[in-house]
DNA sequence: CAATTATTTGGAATGTGTCTAATTTGTTTT
DNA sequence: AAAACAAATTAGACACATTCCAAATAATTG
């Protein structure tokens, strides 16, 4: 799906498949993210949700991405000390992180090999493997 | 050297060898995350200094923390959104983060192997990689 | 010792994110 | 359609980690 199809449709059908009750402001709030195909955080997300008129409050937009987060609609991104960022990419994949601007960027997983991780310890799962390659321009 | 080796003698060269001026307040935080050997943050340090009688202030090692990382003694870890660890440990390695009760473990670098990762961008350099393997108690 | 520089300090300020109780919205029920 | 109920949203207060700042202290130099 290319970034120009997602529509506010489409996230409608999208909230549903995750067991999201679509609402205006969900809806908003998903077209935010996937429309942009972007690294965003809260208050981006806001400020993009509200650059016509004020529609979506503060409380409503951390909720909403703790729920699509929950649901795994979104990928939370640990990255920045200072604040949470969300990925609508929910494949597999990886980052590098450019620590003098902030941006992010995506690595496919499917180039990627990762071996020798040690055995877990009895009773434990893994929730996930997040690899981040920070970098930065030449000095 | 083993945990029990870590004195504030060797604090003193430590800080030394890495550029940084030893004071009273300097050594006494390097002393606490080396002895300890565990990945603390700002206010498990302070505590740790603070012990016996209220030594450091908060300002104070906040900016430690922050100079002893800038000048490449301990390494920063961030995997929890609400707070930053610190690392004594800065030879290279990842960790295992128990998304349930924020424990972190080292993993040793030399069993991992890591391939694939794309070509830079020109004019950018690697600044480090961090693998960070979430795990959780089978449900 | 006086002068200068480096370090530390308390407390105010910032910024992200959460909580709460009250309202609004939406859906059933009758 | 009104009443009753549940779900979602809201403003604003709150919590917390971290940074900022200007004043005080300590250390070093001439």
């Amino acid at each position: 799906m290319k970034a120009c199809d997602y529509t506010r449709d489409n996230m409608t059908d999208l909230l549903r498949q995750h067991g999201i009750n679509p609402t205006h402001q969900r809806i908003e709030i998903a077209y935010a993210l996937f429309s942009h195909q972007e690294h965003l955080c809260a208050d981006q997300v806001m400020a993009i949700v509200n650059a016509k008129h004020s529609e979506t409050s503060k409380a409503t937009v951390y909720n909403t991405l703790n729920l699509f987060q929950e649901k795994g609609m979104i990928r939370e991104v640990i990255v920045d000390p200072s604040k949470v960022f969300y990925d609508p990419n929910t494949h597999p994949h990886h980052h590098f992180y450019n620590i003098a601007t902030g941006e992010l960027t995506d690595i496919d997983v499917d180039d990627i090999g990762l071996t020798g991780l040690p055995q877990l310890p009895p009773g434990m799962v893994t929730e996930g493997v997040d690899i981040i390659v920070r970098v930065r321009p030449t000095a």
